[in-house]
DNA sequence: AAGACGAAAGTGGTTGA
DNA sequence: TCAACAACTTTCGTCTT
C-alpha cells in the first residue's frame, strides 16, 4: 500500500511533526527553500514552489536549481506490529486437544502464515527500498529508465541475500549510482553519497560487492559520457566537443586513460580541443566544472598532447 | 593581473605479500 | 593486515602574455 503524498499537495499545512514518520526534526534547504524531515526525507514546506514536472535540464547546476523533491511513500507497515500468531500446540482456547481434521487444517494454516509472513518481510523491505530510491533519484535527476534498471538491481541483490547485515539505504544507494553506470550517466559517487545517510565507505562496499555478487555487466566509466555535461557547463560550440570526443577515443585506444580520474581525461581533451578550434577555456575554468584541479588537467592535456602527437599552438 | 607551469609534500584508495 | 604505490590534491614560486 503506497501512499504518495506530495509536498505541493500538503504545503499549506505546515506542522512541527512529519506527516509521514512523525519525525520532529527537520532539516532547511536553502537550495530549494524547503524544510524536509530528517527521519524519512519528506519535504514539509509552506513556500514550496511547484517548478512543475516539466522541467528539462542539461547541466548539473541547473538539475540542482530546478530539481524538486521526490516526496517519499508514506512508510505504512502492512501489519504495525499487530500480525496474528498461530500458536504451535495443537489446543485450543480452552486447553483440550484438537480434533484431527481441525489439527490438519491448522497445520496448513501455520504453514501458509509463516510462508506469507517470509513473503511479507521482503515485501516490507521492498516498499522500504523503493520508497527511499524514488527519493534518491528524484534528488539526483535520474531518468525513467534508469530508475527501472536501479529497482532491478536491488531485486537482484535482496534476491541474492546481499541486503541483509547491511543498510538498505546503502544498498539502494550502490543500485542507483550502478544503474547510473550502466546507462552511462555521468554520476559520480561522491554525488550519490551526498544525497544519503551513509558513508561513502559502506556503499562503496556494497558497490563491489554487487558487482561481484549480481550477474550484470557494468561497464568502467568513461570520459566521453562527461563530456555532454562538461561541455554543456562551458558553452563550448558543436565542433569543440566533437572534437574533444575524438580525442577522448583517440587516447583510449592508446590505453592512456586506463586508471586516470575521466573528469581529468574529460577535461584535458577539452582543454585542447578548445585551443584547436579556436573556443578556449582556461584551465581553471574546466578544473571547476570537471572538480578535478588545474593541475590534473595540465598533466593530462601534457600526456595526452605527448601520445597523441597532437601539434597546438599555445598563441592562438 | 591573469593564466600557465612545474616542483614538492600530503592524501585516500588499490594491490600484493 | 600492512607496506608500497600510482593518481590526485594542495600549495607555492616563477614565467609569460
Amino acid at each position: 500500500m503506497t501512499n504518495m503524498v506530495r509536498a505541493k499537495e500538503k504545503s499549506t499545512n505546515k506542522r512541527d511533526v512529519c506527516m509521514s514518520c512523525g519525525e520532529t526534526s527537520f532539516t532547511e534547504d536553502n537550495v530549494r527553500g524547503e524544510n524536509i524531515c530528517t527521519s524519512c526525507g519528506l519535504v514539509v514546506s509552506e513556500h514550496a514552489t511547484d517548478n512543475g514536472p516539466e522541467w528539462r535540464a542539461f547541466t548539473t547546476e541547473e538539475r540542482n536549481a530546478r530539481a524538486r523533491t521526490g516526496a517519499p511513500m508514506t512508510l505504512t507497515i502492512s501489519d504495525r506490529g499487530l500480525s496474528t500468531v498461530i500458536d504451535w500446540r495443537n489446543k485450543d482456547a480452552s486447553g483440550r486437544a484438537l480434533k484431527s481434521t481441525t489439527r490438519a487444517a491448522i497445520y496448513r494454516m501455520r504453514k501458509w502464515h509463516i510462508r506469507s509472513r517470509l513473503h511479507s518481510s521482503q515485501h516490507r523491505n521492498l516498499s522500504i527500498a523503493m520508497s527511499e530510491m524514488e527519493r534518491l533519484s528524484s534528488q539526483l535527476g535520474i531518468p525513467r529508465d534508469a530508475r527501472e534498471t536501479a529497482a532491478l538491481m536491488y531485486r537482484k541483490a535482496l534476491a541474492r541475500k546481499l541486503v541483509r547485515g547491511r543498510s538498505i539505504e546503502s544498498v539502494v544507494a550502490s543500485s542507483v549510482y550502478l544503474a547510473c553506470r550502466i546507462h552511462r550517466i555521468p554520476r559520480r559517487l561522491d554525488e550519490v553519497v551526498a544525497e544519503t545517510n551513509v558513508s561513502r565507505k559502506q556503499i562503496g562496499y556494497a558497490v563491489r560487492l554487487i558487482v561481484s555478487r549480481v550477474n550484470i555487466n557494468v561497464p568502467l566509466a568513461s570520459a566521453k559520457d562527461l563530456i555532454p555535461r562538461l561541455s554543456s557547463d562551458l558553452l563550448l560550440k558543436g565542433r569543440t566537443v566533437k572534437k574533444a570526443t575524438e580525442i577522448i577515443k583517440n587516447a583510449e585506444e592508446r590505453f592512456v586513460t586506463i586508471g586516470k580520474d575521466p573528469g581529468g581525461i574529460a577535461g584535458a581533451a577539452l582543454y585542447i580541443a578548445g585551443i584547436l578550434e579556436e573556443d578556449k577555456r582556461t584551465q581553471r575554468e574546466i578544473a571547476n566544472v570537471s572538480r578535478v584541479t588545474e593541475v590534473t588537467i595540465r598533466n593530462r592535456y601534457k600526456e595526452l598532447v605527448r601520445v597523441l602527437e597532437i601539434s597546438i599552438n599555445v598563441n592562438s
